[in-house]
DNA sequence: GCAGGGCCATACGCTCAGCGTATACCCCTC
DNA sequence: GAGGGGTATACGCTGAGCGTATGGCCCTGC
């Protein structure tokens, strides 16, 4: 077996058959993106341990010796056939890839905690998240499933419903034995807050009959105790260290309430009527095992939603 | 086709299949002659460029995944074919590159000058030249074709008879001219001399009826005048080039006397009843040319001897 | 239970294999 | 003759790949 002593001009094996194939040195420079000069070292190289001409050179062209079409017919089938095979199992094991494109939140509160039963559930799947932050775009077209509010029949898109968009005040349990409800002592309480967006669904929950006073906002009744963030999964992680009253969507925190990490901090919610979808863009194709992924998102989210008694008409 | 993608990772494959014949990285690297962690990094690589596990590790042993069960296949099949048929082109080739041991004298003086109307009679040889210096031993075993003195039935060797050892005095025919012949004035004389096997040659051609007197030895007479060389090519080119008058075997200077190079310088010559002959070392699997190459080195001999008038009995 | 050995993974530093650039030579076309 | 294309070879540079060292895990024997 002299395997090993041909191993080290492996990398040759396959510059000669590009070189074999297109009959000149410098077209098989160009296929490896090397110069022609690398190409004349490597086949002189594989010459000399072979001591066997295996091209004649003129100025005008190469052609194979006899030797050297031996040695390029094994090649040009092994070569082949290797590169097929692995070609083969490398786009098999990337169809079980599912890129999934979810909100950095939405992947930290409610599915990286879930990874390990999802992993039992589809054991042959490996992830890959894209995760967003701020607003939620439309999907990259290399994703298989995104989180989205999409319209039912945008025709763009396969789509699974998966959670109503419900946004309520919600904080810790500890906090809210500390502090009370939002609605008995709204002095004694932190905003924690992102963005205009949010500001827009405070006010709709602080004022259900009013809009706030003035351009400065925030003044009056609701002033102070605002503690502003850059990131939505920051956060719901410091309403659940107890610093504040977050807004929660129920589409990210169905579990941490589900499990009492969080608390309804008012009887307050805002029903948009947009739901949340899982969606999978037709315009690649659909592997096999999406759907099935998407059936199980959405049963675990009906019954977080069960569990913390949200109706989800 | 991905060929030139795989390409910089050709070497693993050889480095992947040893390890999963083996079932162990630590005997692919003994393999290899390198070093465990280098394998380990090799597969590492491989599998992160494929993006596929190929073997499962535990501390007690690697197992191939299923993935890697089939690269493997594949490579096992085709690297066995290119290393066949590299093997078989290599030795083909090998049995056509005749290896040659002979005195360096020969060689220069004999073979080298003959060496392009060599190839045009044997286009398809490639000769590897064993050259020896001093004494001619036992040819190494690895050797096609040699020259030696050997007994007519040696069962060790193929035997040609090639030339008889006779020894002659031998100069340019300038010196001859400016000098004149030996027997006339030994005075005018330089003696080319190199060794003690020399010196009893030159006793017996310069005393035909019997020693130099004293240990002393080359006093009186023949005095003086005494060249010493370490190699018998030099005091065959400085004899070429007038300095002296050197002993040539015929073997050497058939074809420098032929071409007028080289001249008798007197009238004696040893005749040992010796012959030189071409051999090859029966231990060797005789190849096909190395008869005919053998038969027109002697009729090139004989030719040789045949216009210096050198009688072969 | 402990010591020793074997195996794979990973970090770090070293070095030389392989590269690109430059040049020479040859051939072909206009 | 000028220009373009092809292969071969020399020279200098550098990063890919190596060995060494170490860590973690498992197995065996005492």
């Amino acid at each position: 077996m002299a395997l090993r002593s041909i191993a080290p001009l492996a990398r040759t094996l396959f510059i000669f058959e590009a070189a074999a194939r297109t009959g000149s040195f410098s077209a098989a420079a160009r296929e490896f993106n090397v110069t022609q000069p690398s190409v004349s070292r490597n086949i002189a190289q594989l010459e000399a341990w072979m001591e066997v001409r295996l091209f004649l050179r003129t100025p005008a062209c190469i052609t194979l010796t006899p030797e050297g079409e031996e040695i390029y017919r094994v090649l040009r089938d092994s070569l082949e056939r290797i590169d097929h095979t692995v070609g083969t199992v490398r786009r098999r094991a990337a169809k079980t890839r599912i890129t999934l494109s979810f909100s950095s939140s939405f992947a930290t509160q409610w599915l990286v905690p879930r990874l390990r039963v999802f992993k039992a559930a589809f054991p042959d799947v490996e992830l890959r998240l894209d995760l967003v932050q701020g607003m939620l775009g439309q999907p990259p077209s290399d994703v298989d499933i995104a989180t989205r509010v999409v319209e039912p029949d945008d025709p763009r898109y396969h789509i699974w419903p998966f959670a109503p968009e419900i946004i309520m005040p919600v904080c810790s349990p500890a906090y809210l034995a500390e502090r009370g409800p939002l609605d008995a002592d709204p002095q004694r309480h932190v905003f924690l807050n992102l963005n205009d967006e949010h500001k827009a669904h405070w006010n709709r929950l602080l004022n259900p009959c009013g809009g706030l006073e003035g351009d400065g906002g925030w003044v009056g009744k609701w002033a102070g105790k605002w503690d502003v963030f850059s990131d939505y999964s920051v956060v719901l992680q410091a309403a659940q260290n107890g610093e504040g009253i977050a807004l929660g969507w129920v589409s990210v925190i169905s579990r941490a309430l589900g499990e009492g990490v969080l608390v309804r901090a008012g009887t307050g919610e805002i029903r948009t009527g947009r739901w949340h979808s899982l969606i999978a863009p037709k315009a690649r194709p659909l592997q096999p095992v999406v759907p099935a992924i998407c059936d199980w998102l959405v049963a675990v989210m009906r019954d977080d939603l069960a569990r913390i008694d949200v109706a989800l008409s």
